[in-house]
DNA sequence: GTTTGTGAAAGGATTCACAGCA
DNA sequence: TGCTGTGAATCCTTTCACAAAC
């Protein structure tokens, strides 16, 4: 936090060097402090907002400082001012337009639900190539054919795609997000997209949670002794 | 892989620390040979599967290493037997029931979604607490109150929970659960959930990688227009 | 020749522990 | 006194590079 950077015609504190576990704990600690907010309280020390977000509370603190140094010794963090400095370094103050493919019943899902537009993310388009389901109205969108793609990036400047296909149809709609110009893709399908340099895909797997799940509570029984043996030894 | 460990009445080749961060790719190892095998190949190198995960070879092979010596230098690994090998370490085998909680629009998606009963999961009932919404059928289960919960895990033997409801109703759900006796939680609602000592918990935050992906969105746009120079890496 | 399995090196992330400030 | 911010130490993960095996 000591070094500076030029930013167009200002100096500010650095961030530009947020590490990768860092910036994947932002979006927690940010529900947690939108939930402080609501609950009244004004400030929050490292150790409480450890407790809510389970980790400890110097990790937190590591975490805050890469922002900048928002805290006051004694005291702890003031809750509306993290939630604006966070917000703003997940670049959630930017209003990103995204367009949605797929309204199947995860699509359904994704179209309802209020976490995408309460962090700032405008839904500008909800797409799908069954024309079964193009001219179906989705939380308060009509659903359009794929091949509006092109016009919805153009129209509405989007920049980030969600895909949540079935597998099958998912590289393919990959494939024109990337040739539409948008380069944030993220991925519900079950697949591994392959994208040229310079998109960025991040992918949600419902089952992998559950199979790492599996993998703990197999070891778990597995070491409370009940099960004698399974499968081959040795 | 060299040392041994005793499990009950038999010592077998040590695979009990399998590090955290190759457990998390198990899944995905999984996935893309399941995908291998249905396209008829029976074996694989480690640059081709990390072609297909998206890594570098020597990662796979240090994954792998964990699960056993099961690969042919100057060949590669048997496809079919690296599925058995990776599902078993996952414990994928063991057919865990399955309670769902919650049958919302996610909750539908979920119920619906085909990754958990092709991974060997059995979705042992469907629960809500909207009696509205008990005695509907969903992917051929009829969905049943909350208050059948004892019920349901003494009768199947459910031992993981997923909860797909509101993030309102999470933590109290989560509670009946563990009173109940279950040990692993998937939770996509959008709370932190607190357990006791013992439980296992993991979210899925459907937004979280929309914010992580706006984050880089938003680095990628400052880097490339505004910034005259330094600062911004990568 | 090809590809695995793995020590060793390098790079990150977490935790410790305390100086510094309110 | 209470709590942040941060070097230092520790732990974990990834990458390198090559001998061993096919």
């Amino acid at each position: 936090m000591t070094d500076q950077v030029r930013v167009g015609e200002v100096t500010r504190p650095r961030r530009a060097g947020v590490p990768e576990a860092t910036v994947a704990r932002l979006p927690v600690y940010l529900r947690a402090l939108h939930a402080l907010a609501e609950g009244g309280a004004t400030t929050v020390s490292s150790e409480a907002l450890a407790q809510l977000v389970g980790g400890g509370s110097a990790k937190v603190r590591k975490d805050l400082s890469h922002l900048g140094s928002y805290g006051t010794r004694g005291v702890g963090y003031q809750v509306e001012e993290l939630v604006f400095h966070i917000s703003r370094e997940l670049g959630l103050t930017q209003g990103w337009a995204v367009v949605l493919v797929g309204v199947g019943n995860l699509g359904h899902a994704l179209a309802g639900y209020g976490g995408f537009t309460s962090r700032g993310f405008r839904i500008a388009a909800l797409l799908d190539s069954d024309p079964g389901r193009v001219g179906e109205l989705i939380a308060g969108q009509r659903v359009r054919p794929v091949s509006d793609l092109d016009d919805v990036v153009r129209e509405t400047g989007v920049s980030i795609g969600v895909i949540a296909t079935p597998g099958a149809s998912a590289q393919d709609v990959c494939d024109r997000l990337v040739l539409a110009g948008v380069t944030s893709i993220l991925n519900f399908a079950p697949v591994v997209l392959q994208v040229p340099d310079g998109v960025d895909v991040r992918k949600v797997d419902l089952s992998v949670e559950l199979q790492i799940l599996s993998f703990h509570q197999n070891r778990r029984v597995l070491s409370a002794g009940l099960v004698p043996e399974q499968g081959v030894s040795a």
